[in-house]
DNA sequence: ATCTAAGCGAGACGGTACGTCTTGTCTTAGG
DNA sequence: CCTAAGACAAGACGTACCGTCTCGCTTAGAT
């Protein structure tokens, strides 16, 4: 994933993926102690162990970097095939949750909102995250709609939204525990399902 | 809105309204032109023509002050009462959208960056905008249950993101434009009213 | 000599001197302890105590704010006037080869170098320094010609590098103690003035 | 010159005279084109043709590599003998000025000013040309002395910088043109001898 | 005909300084 | 006590450069 300007020409010495991993843990575990503002490249290499030309090598820009440190690489890489819509959605409702749950506090909020302020990250947040979902979502609505199990298809932007959309608020704008994420995602299928209409 | 250290003593020269407002036209057209991020509080003071201690005077942080001059005094300051759960839901949705909408472009995610950021913007965030929210919905439910219309109460923190979350997602996550608002917005109270249950 | 902006309009708060001289003296110091090279902005600001912007405010490059932090205000600022070409020129000699000998260890070489890689060094060089030097030396041989020890005027350019030169050559090239100036500034004169021709 | 660490084992590789060259070649360009502060090792090894390697296999640092392009091989290789003492100072001085004109703009004061931060480098410079000086001068004094032509023995070190000193300061203090240096050079020597006594 | 030590171009590496920028506070002179 | 102007300390940013190291390959001389 990372690895923005490859090496065109074989020659040279090659980068040293143990460089990457340490970049990784060390804005890990920054995240975690001094949260998303307050992380500094200085900070990173120096727990790295490692130059910030090595630092800015790999990432164009600290949100960026840490943007990339952050999205799995294998995020939503297969759409989920569990035999109904309702288990497809929870399934892909639930990797997305997860992702969204995981990074330390803060650092989704601060990276939307660097999302919003930068051409160029944006460009990656609709790449990497945004388009997967959306290809996702419209391969479990195909295959839905192959089983019969859908009277109205819905649009694919309408549907995320309201999918992940009560996720999004619940964590980031209510701030309220992941505990009750379950219990939300729940309702959140039944009222989402019930649009389509039962067969 | 404004005045956070009122003069204690009233004896000295009273504050200059024509300042709170050249403050806040400055930060707006400042945020329309060149976004939450690269607004600088020199360049507020310079186009407010004003000094910088006159805006510090008035606000604690560049972040409470974007966020007192962008919302409403009034914002849900009663509660709508239209005679159904679904209209008075209505009312409630569209002056969150409008609200949400309204900024310019970044404005919202940076801000919620930011509260998440600095507890002192968290409090005055969830004194005057989640806690009015709150308040509006519990009382709308508090009609509709006196009028009969819920067979099962909701909690109002999960009704309070199946119903802002999308419009959030809609606009920060999906960057889609205002205009599909209102079609997100109907889908979204089919949806969510399908879960209160018919009576 | 410093304040290379200085605020047009009287409104503001005004530089403060104790900078103007903690930065002077953090200089100073810096050049004894580390040289040239290894002076850096960070730590004269630290030493000073005082933040980097402070000392841009004062001087547009760290090459700048050494140069006018070492050259005197008052270098040459009145021609001598001893009553002998020998004198005069003894005089001028003493205060040149001061100016070059005071500074710390390799501070006027570094300076040097910097002023032929930097125009807008060279400009303030040949201001401060060489014009001075120029002005007071034509000056004295104004004055010796009116007293008639002169039988041939020499250009002030070719009598400025055959006095100045051998002093610089002497500290920077050769590396020889300063003790050994005098001697070389006597034997110096001796030389000079056989060109001019005894009366 | 360059052959800082030759091979102790025949085995191996031998040394490309090639690269020397496009070295040499490339380094004289660029002092030419950007000057002596704004040369890069990066630029030179690009320029050149050649890995960053090869260069730091032949000089140990920048500025080595930069004073051994730069000084002649053969400089002062041999005292000249032109008959009497003033021929002999006239072609020292000759070459000595020719050596500090030739190099382009700012390389002799950068050079200098490296001279005075870098010990090795003073090591290098104090052999290579200060040395060379000293001793090529102690060969004309004693020539002349067994001439006949000498009332007093100047030291040498002080002839020295009388006579480098004002052609070092017409070039890179005054930075005036070196089509004034002959004149110069005349008038310089004739204050020199002055000093030596006529016979 | 290998073997092998050292050369080669390319470029990543750790480290460090630069000059710019912004924040929130403080200091003037004046209303 | 307010105002406009702007200096202040602190410290992060992204760029640049140095001198070293690592990669895969080439080139001789010694066996």
């Amino acid at each position: 994933m990372s690895a923005r300007k490859q090496a065109r020409n074989p020659g040279g010495r090659p980068r040293d993926s143990r460089v990457d991993d340490a970049i990784a843990s060390a804005v890990r575990e920054l995240l975690t102690e001094v949260g998303y503002t307050r992380l500094t490249m200085a900070e990173v290499a120096a727990r790295a162990g490692v130059g910030k030309a090595a630092i800015y090598r790999r990432h164009a820009t600290k949100q960026e970097m840490i943007f990339e440190v952050l999205l799995p690489d294998q995020f939503l890489a297969v759409a989920p095939d569990c035999g109904s819509l309702r288990a497809d959605l929870a399934a892909v409702l639930a990797e997305i949750a997860d992702t969204m749950a995981s990074p330390p506090q803060g650092t989704v909020p601060g990276l939307l909102a660097d999302v919003h302020a930068d051409p160029a990250l944006r460009d990656r947040f609709n790449e990497k995250y945004l388009g997967v979902q959306r290809r996702t979502l419209t391969e479990i609505l195909d295959r839905a709609t192959a089983r019969g199990e859908l009277t109205t298809r819905p649009d694919p932007a309408t549907l995320n939204a309201l999918l992940v959309g009560p996720v999004f608020a619940w964590l980031f704008l209510l701030t309220e525990s992941p505990d009750g994420l379950p219990a939300l995602t729940s309702a959140l299928l039944d009222a989402t399902l019930a649009l389509t209409g039962p067969v």
